[in-house]
DNA sequence: CTAATCACCTGAAGGC
DNA sequence: TGCCTTCAGGTGATTA
């Protein structure tokens, strides 16, 4: 579910709400959604800086740190607007000293939540992030240089440049008017240009629009994103494109349902 | 190295 | 109503 500009939001909110908390408690209700690699114990820890890497939550703390990926349907809710004891998909419950507690609530469970002495090692196949100030064109051009995957592949692969995910690797690649399957090393060098200053235009505007809401994905207060409203191919399937009118269609590009507009995208 | 398929899970939606 | 299939903002392992 959540992409770089959802996970965005959630950092954001969290260093608002967690920076300086202390760990009183922790209650995990479906086993597999927690990893402790560490012999340490999380009580008594302090959040002393929190950031994001790609798709991952860092919680860095006084000593080692807490890793969380919300995977398809994650949730962090602060518990400052609703109680989420006993709720049906609560798998985690993490108490703080001053009595706020953070819920966990993933009906699908797949998201994690690790505790490890260091993030490297979670973090060792994460490329670099996709908004960040050490991406630049010319870095992204060089990554795409040296790959032969079809380019949407490669925007979803986190190894190289991490955050992307389906709706926003669409997004980019049809207001580019590049075809999903189109090779990396063969996509021309503006046009490459052009993929780089997309994908921060999009990501960033998508963070502003405070995330996209499809169906799950709500901040850290239960409030859904707006960026929905903005999209222009994905779930879009069978509506004109609104550049050339023509139907948009839907089909199975690396393993992901994946939103074309036949005439303006173009193979590379 | 690239690509395809399955696995991990639950639930909503559509076809019959 | 009900049963069956397919699909979903992700990723990791395994197999061609």
């Amino acid at each position: 579910m959540p992409e770089l500009p959802e996970v965005e939001i959630v950092v954001r909110e969290l260093r608002l709400t967690l920076i300086g908390k202390t760990f009183s408690g922790l209650n995990v209700y479906w086993q597999r959604s927690f990893r402790a690699q560490t012999e340490d114990t999380l009580i008594n820890r302090k959040i002393s800086r929190i950031t994001r890497k790609g798709k991952y939550i860092i919680l860095n703390l006084d000593r080692g740190c807490l890793i969380i990926h919300l995977r398809m349907t994650g949730q962090l809710f602060s518990g400052e607007s609703e109680n989420y004891n006993g709720h049906k998909h609560l798998r985690i419950k993490i108490s703080f000293k001053d009595h706020s507690p953070l819920y966990f609530i993933d009906q699908r469970k797949f998201g994690r939540i690790y505790h490890v002495d260091d993030s490297g090692e979670i973090l060792k196949n994460v490329g670099v992030d996709a908004v960040a100030d050490e991406l630049s064109g010319k870095g992204f051009i060089a990554l795409l240089n040296r790959s032969k995957m079809a380019v949407k592949a490669f925007l979803l692969c986190q190894k190289y440049v991490s955050g992307m995910g389906n709706i926003y690797t669409d997004e980019c690649l049809f207001r580019c008017g590049i075809h999903p399957l189109s090779r990396c090393e063969n996509i021309p060098d503006l046009k490459k240009a052009e993929l780089y200053l997309t994908m921060q235009e999009i990501l960033k505007s998508a963070i502003l629009n405070m995330g996209t809401t499809i169906s799950d994905y709500r901040d850290t207060y239960g409030n859904q994103g707006q960026n929905q409203k903005f999209l222009k191919i994905y779930d879009c399937d069978g509506l004109p494109c609104s550049v050339c009118g023509s139907i948009i269609k839907k089909e199975k590009i690396a393993g992901r349902g994946t939103h074309i507009c036949p005439v303006c995208q173009k193979i590379y």
